[in-house]
DNA sequence: CTCCTTCATCAATTTTTTTTGATTATTTAA
DNA sequence: TTAAATAATCAAAAAAAATTGATGAAGGAG
């Protein structure tokens, strides 16, 4: 019935939640978590290749290829003309559990838990 | 409406992203963040307090929880009136990594791992 | 140099998500 | 019975994100 007014204990202690809004925006996404999952199946790929496998025109890729990697989920190299994507297994393994890691970590096997 | 990708994982099992897609948006959002933050530190919590602890229109909060609920990140209980909130560690727990249980995982300190 | 390939970026549009204020249903209190 | 409180839902507006097709930069081949 009556309502006390709790105190925000928390507000002192800064917890940014923007980094993880960045992070889980990026995961968000059914064509980003295939992106990731070919990535992972692939390791090192060019992004001429990916436009094959995931079927996406080239401009949309690169679009969310970006996403992904201003999240700091995957990494890039250029060689040339060329781009290469990969994981960035440290970053995933940061943020997702283990039992996500058979989809989204690569070469953990050694670890077992796959 | 949203095209389902469907993805074979190792031998014959079918994974959908389409479920973690739903799940990541969910937590892809800074306030939906600070409730699961606040749902954390406090347990079992009411609507009505939730309003004042984050600052939020009652509307406004609702969508929120409305959001993480269908995404089974938060469990409801009514009581009367009232409405009590709070997190579904065992989700959490087979989303999100060790790292970042300290923040969004309640009672894992058993576990040594905050 | 000129042409071709790769891929990032841009602007315009479409789609999705969020916010807002109001309304409604339900429960409790007087 | 009436009034007040809680919280979900609705519709409209605003904001953010995704899609599309075009353009441009940069490297490599001839």
């Amino acid at each position: 019935m009556k309502k006390e007014i709790p105190v925000n204990i928390a507000t002192a202690s800064v917890v940014s939640f923007e980094e993880y809004e960045q992070k889980f925006k990026a995961l968000a996404d059914q064509k980003r978590l295939q992106i990731m999952y070919e990535l992972c199946q692939r390791g090192n790929t060019c992004v001429c290749d990916l436009t094959e496998i995931v079927d996406m025109p080239q401009s949309k890729l690169s679009y969310h290829l970006k996403i992904l990697l201003d999240a700091n989920i995957i990494k890039k190299e250029t060689k040339g003309t060329w781009s290469y994507y990969e994981l960035n297994s440290d970053e995933i393994g940061s943020l997702l559990s283990e039992q996500l890691c058979c989809i989204f970590r690569p070469n953990i096997n050694s670890s077992g838990c796959c």
